[in-house]
DNA sequence: CTGACAAATTGACATCTGTCTATGCAGAAT
DNA sequence: ATTCTGCATAGACAGATGTCAATTTGTCAG
C-alpha cells in the first residue's frame, strides 16, 4: 500500500460520520436504507460518503435489486492497520 | 481514546506532507528546520501542520533553545492503532 | 405501462483547509 | 544593544469538503 493511499483512507476516515459507518460496517453488511436511519442527514450526504469510502477501498457495494448492500473490505482494512504498524515502529521514509 | 479523538488523528494523517511528517518522525526526533528540508513548502506552512499534528496528539514537541524538537508521541499513536483494532473485529457501534 | 421505492447524480452554498506573504517574538551571537 | 536565526502567528486566498433540495436512474409491483 503506497501513501497516497494510506492518506486516502485517512481523509476517508477523518469524517465523524464516515467514522461511524464503517464501525457499523464492521458489525456486519447494511443496505444504505439502514444505514440511513441512524444519521441525521439525507439521503444524497449518504449516498456522498459510501462513494468516498468505496473510492479509498474500504468499502464494497453490492447491487441487489434496489438496495445496495455495503460491507467492510477487511483486506484493505488490513492492509492500512499494517502500514500504521511499520511505520509505527520507525521503517518509514528516514532522512 | 474517543470516535471523535480518532477522527481528529485520521484527518492529520489524511495529508500527504503530514503523513509523511509522522513517517520521518517514526524514525527519530527531528527539529523544525531538519523536517523542512525534505518539503517543497514554506515554514509558515510546516509551522501549521506540526500545529495539527500536535492538537490530535500524534507529536510532541520540546523547546530547546530556538530549535523545536519534535518527536512522535507513541501512546497516542498506539492507542489510536488499538481502536483500529477493535473497530476491524466488529466491536464498534453495532446497530 | 404506470406508480412506488432505493439509490445516485446534479447544482448550489457555507465552511474548512492548505498554502502563501508579511510580520512578530524569543534565544544566540556579535 | 543590535543583529541574526528558528519558529509561531496573522491575514488573505484559491480550492476542497459536507450538506441540502431537486432531479434522475434503475428496479420492482400492480
Amino acid at each position: 500500500m503506497e501513501p497516497a493511499d494510506v492518506a486516502l483512507i485517512c481523509r476517508a476516515l477523518g469524517d465523524s460520520n464516515r467514522l461511524q459507518i464503517v464501525q457499523m460496517l464492521s458489525g456486519g453488511d447494511k443496505c444504505a436504507c439502514k444505514l440511513l436511519e441512524h444519521f441525521e442527514i439525507t439521503q444524497p450526504t449518504l449516498s456522498h460518503h459510501m462513494k468516498i469510502l468505496c473510492g479509498c477501498g474500504l468499502v464494497k457495494v453490492q447491487k441487489v435489486g434496489k438496495w445496495a448492500h455495503y460491507s467492510l473490505n477487511r483486506e484493505t482494512f488490513s492492509a492500512f492497520q499494517e502500514y500504521l504498524g511499520t511505520l509505527a515502529r520507525g521503517r518509514g521514509t528516514e532522512e
